[in-house]
DNA sequence: GGCCGTTTCAAACGGCCGTTTGACACGACG
DNA sequence: CGTCGTGTCAAACGGCCGTTTGAAACGGCC
């Protein structure tokens, strides 16, 4: 029997990157069937079907399944650490808000990153022994930035309002993923997704500002009026900046 | 073999109810099961065992192990059938929005209670068959009472934004449900739960009323003051910037 | 060529799953 | 008492699961 390796960090195979190219079809394939059925209903032989290999690739190149669902995490994570926009702290807290919110949005509905976004985000629904990792190096990090913006734009709140006030950006943004199969049938199937993100995080921005009666720092016009007279086009113009 | 009968609405059972008692365990039993681990990971084994009864109890009374799970999901339709305070309109709109949504959350993290809403609201991220009929009997009707009082609030908004702002209740008070076992390790164990839900209730509603620009109608005194006149004997004293 | 470590493969293993089977216990009823 | 319908049971069935096995294929190296 050949030498198990179980993990990752390898290189130099002699073989030609032939194991390389299995081991990255397996990986993508994983992520798909990890995002669409979870942990526990994906099959590795339906992973391994999708990947044109033998199910014995699996235990071969990653010791188990969880050490290939770790595989996947892992990946999302360091595809991830580039993402989120660099926080610019000369630059108005509200804006700073907004664009961290569409980040976030953009990673959890965008076609090309949502994959891992939805491994990570199922963790929060059906954990498994990778949640904590996940709390750690994706969840806390975020609530971590989110908080402190709330504190800037807010000072005088308590922390246990910070708080809240923070899980109620991060729950409406994981709403839009995880509520996905619920919102096809309550909205239509095209309805508020990837194309929507801009506007969700305007929304979602918007809606955090006024509940912490910083309606002033609304990063964009609002896209209905409030108290003004003349009805809205429906593609008003008004780009952000 | 005896008559199947694979479907409820039945009476008169010779045996002296002892029937009727081994379908309510069995269902007892499921509820908790699938609340905890849903429709795929809960096995019929683990039910029938925690029901004190046979495997093949399922199939006799239930068909199968979907129409337990029906079983399960129509029990909580039933059961919060009454639940929602009928609405007045003679009250303040604000004060409607907030017991509606004290109610939802009530629902899903009250000990009594929220086993039927994990069952449920695990159907929007890991839909099965019944998703359908989940969203038409609970999803929609919630959506379309938060939205009416949202466009009550706000007559001028457009449809679709008054969506984004029921969308954004929901997705809050959802994700306090959803995300517990990462809010476990964020915040500690018994933070955010079942206690908390007066105070959750009164920062979503004050948090939505104050992203529609209504803050004048928060239906209860905000834990901390921001702009006004008098200090708040609340617990500490509000720190001012 | 012969060799060897690496990688892949078909096949099988044990285990849990949902479901079915056929027998048995029990109260009702003629 | 004998029969019947009802409800429960232990046991088994076929199927999918994750994992392992042992051999075959591959590619660089002498």
């Amino acid at each position: 029997m050949g030498g198990r390796r179980g993990d990752q960090g390898d290189q130099a195979a002699p073989g030609g990157g032939r194991a390389a190219a299995t081991r990255a079809r397996l990986l993508a394939a994983a992520t798909r069937a990890f995002a669409a059925r979870g942990f526990a209903r994906a099959s590795v032989r339906e992973v391994c079907g999708a990947a044109g290999c033998n199910v014995a690739a699996v235990s071969y190149h990653f010791g188990d399944k969880a050490g290939l669902y770790r595989a996947v995490l892992l990946a999302g994570f360091e595809r991830d650490a580039a993402l989120p926009p660099p926080d610019d702290p000369s630059r108005p807290a509200g804006e700073r808000l907004h664009d961290l919110v569409a980040a976030f949005l953009g990673r959890l509905l965008a076609p090309e990153r949502h994959l891992h976004a939805r491994v990570m985000t199922r963790e929060l629904v059906e954990p498994t022994p990778a949640l904590r990792e996940v709390v750690e190096v994706a969840f806390r990090p975020l609530h971590g930035r989110i908080r402190a913006l709330v504190r800037e734009l807010r000072p005088d709140l308590r922390p246990a309002d910070a708080d809240l006030h923070t899980l109620g950006v991060i729950g409406q943004c994981v709403f839009y993923r995880h509520a996905r199969p619920a919102l096809d049938l309550l909205h239509g199937p095209d309805a508020l997704g990837a194309a929507d993100v801009p506007r969700l995080a305007r929304h979602v921005a918007a809606q955090v500002l006024g509940g912490l009666g910083r309606h002033d720092l609304l990063p964009l016009p609002p896209p209905q009026g409030h108290s003004d007279d003349h009805p809205r086009p429906r593609r008003a113009a008004a780009r952000r900046r």
